[in-house]
RNA sequence: GGAGGGAUGCCCGAGUGGUUAAAGGGGACGGACUGUAAAUCCGUUGGCUAUGCCUACGUUGGUUCGAAUCCAACUCCCUCCA
């Protein structure tokens, strides 16, 4: 995709690095440069309360849409949830109820909110949800108005169903009717909302196109797809995942200051891709920040991070994370925003407050055992003074003027400990 | 419907009666080195009221002094045949 567009959205996400592919790529930049809005659209699972990173890059999608004078549409899966996502050899996952996917969505809007402006104007932005015409499908009617667009022969042929085959994974006949009913899912946008346009990751290419022919067959509309490389960092991790577990995108579930600190950990080689990608800055200081060689090239990762936690948690929280981080490594002090943490006074008091379990209820560690590896190993400090002995006791001695006890696991992960 | 193969810890995968909390790899965490990076090297990686105890090799029973390993039934998956 390297041709030069006349729209301003395709142009800017072939800039910034988002397109990997695309339907009718002449059309479509025709039709997003009408001054007509172009309604488009990107589907997302309902299966937890929060987005977490991995879905940071079609979000941002979604925004440059709006930035540049079209409406976004954000799908929720709510129909294909309620099925469950048949991959993975425990069939014992669980299946969600209604009021989950409702809970789930209700979390996931959350998130959009702070991308994107929603209302009922020509630009403002939609979530819809899948469940309000999948529910009521009849299989037969089904079958017999849409399932005679699909070629079997053709569908074996999609990198989606052929891979598995291939490997002789099993895949169920389920899953095999996702790709159906997602092309399903595009045709009932364009009738309802008359949306034109698909984005996704790579791996959806197959479901989009489909989605983009079942359209021209049954309703003879124009419809487009587009798609944006999957992501992974330079050493080949997948995105969104990282010591802690999910970078989640919700608050509540990750503090604006863990999640600043995941991209102030961004690697050398990762760092102007990731400001192209998630970050609004021109692409003229990108460059320049790039270049940035050494350890020069940790102002690039502040600016990153900076600059990503203020588009999902607000410009405020993210000096806040900055000041944190910048008293907790620069002056090994305690930052104000380090996760707190209530412990009993009492038993502060009586010195019969273990360390370990300290350790465990400050989120540090998962268990005793692993507390007490870690104590082993060298890695915990109390005050920022290393503890060898996993027999330790916390007591009032270990306060802090402040009133707190700061405990270390490694060089980056802190906590305050309060009696209550 | 018939025949055969399989189910092991976060994941992959070895293990066919005892020294197996279970090889090896991946991932993850910690340490060293650095720039809060990557790469590399080292250590750790079921739980607990902890020189011991409990739980764990699909599920439930059985054989045995002793079972992930043998037997039976069941569940699920794969392959071939019809």
């Amino acid at each position: 995709m390297s041709t030069s567009f006349r729209s301003e959205f395709l142009t800017t996400l072939s800039a910034r690095g988002f397109l990997q592919d695309a339907t009718h790529p002449e059309e479509l930049d025709a039709a997003l440069s009408d001054t007509a809005p172009i309604a488009a659209y990107i589907g997302f699972d309902a299966t937890a309360d929060s987005l977490h990173a991995g879905s940071l890059l079609p979000i941002m999608m979604l925004r440059w849409l709006q930035k540049t004078g079209h409406k976004p549409i954000v799908l929720m899966g709510g129909g294909t949830t309620k099925i469950g996502d048949p991959s993975g050899k425990d069939a014992a996952r669980q299946l969600l109820t209604d009021a989950d996917i409702q809970r789930n969505m209700d979390g996931i809007k959350q998130v959009f909110k702070k991308y994107l402006s929603f209302g009922e104007g020509p630009t403002d932005a939609l979530m819809v949800n899948n469940a309000d015409w999948l529910d009521d499908l009849n299989y037969i009617s089904f079958l017999r108005d849409y399932g005679r667009h699909f070629s079997v022969n053709r569908m074996l042929s999609f990198d989606s169903v052929r891979l598995r085959l291939d490997r002789e994974q099993p895949l169920s006949f389920l899953e095999f009717n996702y790709m159906i009913l997602q092309a399903y899912d595009f045709l009932e946008l364009n009738r309802r909302l008359g949306v034109r346009l698909q984005m996704g990751g790579s791996d959806q290419w197959g479901n989009i196109v489909n989605g983009v022919e079942l359209g021209r067959r049954v309703d003879q509309a124009e419809l487009f797809g587009l798609t944006a490389p999957l992501l992974t960092t330079a050493s080949g991790a997948k995105m969104g995942k990282s010591a802690e577990g999910a970078i989640w995108l919700n608050s509540d579930k990750l503090s604006p200051y863990a999640y600043w600190q995941y991209w102030r950990n961004t690697e050398d080689a990762d760092v102007g891709r990731f400001l192209k990608l998630f970050t609004e800055l021109p692409l003229a200081e990108i460059a320049r920040l790039e270049a940035l060689e050494g350890a020069e090239i940790n102002e690039a990762k502040k600016i990153l991070a900076h600059e990503a936690t203020a588009l999902c948690h607000g410009e405020q929280a993210a000096l806040d994370a900055a000041e944190t981080a910048r008293r907790t490594f620069e002056e090994g002090g305690v930052g104000e925003n380090l996760p707190r943490v209530a412990v009993d006074r009492t038993a502060l008091e009586a010195g019969t407050l273990g360390l370990l379990q300290a350790l465990v209820e400050a989120d540090l560690c998962k268990s005793n055992g692993d507390a007490r590896r870690q104590v082993q190993g060298g890695a915990v400090r109390v005050n920022d003074e290393k503890v060898g002995d996993p027999a330790r006791m916390l007591g009032a001695g270990d306060l802090r003027p402040d009133g707190g006890i700061k405990l270390s696991l490694g060089k980056k992960r802190h906590a305050l400990v309060e009696p209550n």
